[in-house]
DNA sequence: CACCGTATGTCAGACTTCTGACATGAGCAA
DNA sequence: TTGCTCATGTCAGAAGTCTGACATACGGTG
């Protein structure tokens, strides 16, 4: 277990780090979601569609952060199990508004909590100016990705 | 398009912020590195062994933040194409250290560059004292979640 | 009106990654 | 020594996600 190389500058490269954090959260919310027998897409799309009943399936992709693809497959499985319902046809051009069912809702509900709870970890230790700074920089961060293609 | 919904308090969660962060570096890595035939795994291995030449499977699996499994099939590819090097067997033990073959060395090139431009990129507009107060954030953050499981 | 660009929902196939499992080898304790 | 624990490399199958493609529908401009 050769532990100490060169000074990999990887140690301090913010993106690396980036992706780090971001790991480990996804990490400890698959942890606490897996008992519930939930993936963190799955959760993510309910907390959405809690949010903001009515999102068409790709509103719930970008905000869940796949390709409309497979939030597709995704959602086809929530209807299928009946967390989710969506009209048969569109009221209005191709758009299907989705919603959650009162099982669906209530599945959402331990979820939520559990996924709460591993935010309000994450943040132990931080003060709310080192949240509110951190927020700005992230804010920054994407803005800057998204600008000049 | 319902843009406006109620005051989604996920526009106010640092897990959301940070994974929306995560995916927008994903993203941009991936619109520079296509071009060059590769993935961002793909260069995170490169990377990883220019850094530390000799790692192990197992080791650049916990780098890359994938299962040893997925390393794996992926070290076999860069082995059969010619960018990484294995021993057929191990000195001592199991493991089999990895290095970069001139190619692979040669590919990383171009591929670190461009990913170094898009790092630049990220940080544009951020002072040395935000860059490392973010830096120290999603140290904590990391630290935090990966503690009390 | 017709046209074109954009966005959507969906299907199909391929790729990537994961979980589960097994055998091997190092390290340590009894 | 024997036994136990942990880590590693690897194979096989399952699950998730992606890219590519198509038909449809809206919104603007000519």
């Amino acid at each position: 277990m050769s532990k100490e190389g060169a000074g990999v500058d990887l140690d301090k490269s913010l993106g690396y780090l980036l992706k780090e954090a971001s790991t480990a959260l996804r990490v400890a919310m698959e942890e606490v979601l897996r008992p519930l027998g939930m993936t963190v897409t799955h959760y993510s799309c309910l907390e959405l569609l809690a949010q903001r009943p009515g999102m068409s399936n790709s509103e719930l992709a970008r905000g869940a952060f796949v390709t409309r693809q497979s939030m597709n497959v995704l959602l086809q499985a929530l209807e299928r199990d009946g967390y989710v319902a969506r009209p048969a046809e569109a009221a209005v051009g191709k758009v299907l508004p989705a919603q959650l069912t009162p099982r669906g809702r209530q599945s959402l509900e331990e979820a939520s909590a559990a996924v709460r709870a591993v935010e309000v970890r994450m943040l132990a230790g931080m003060t709310e100016n080192e949240q509110e700074s951190a927020f700005r920089a992230l804010r920054s961060m994407i803005h800057s990705l998204r600008g000049p293609a």
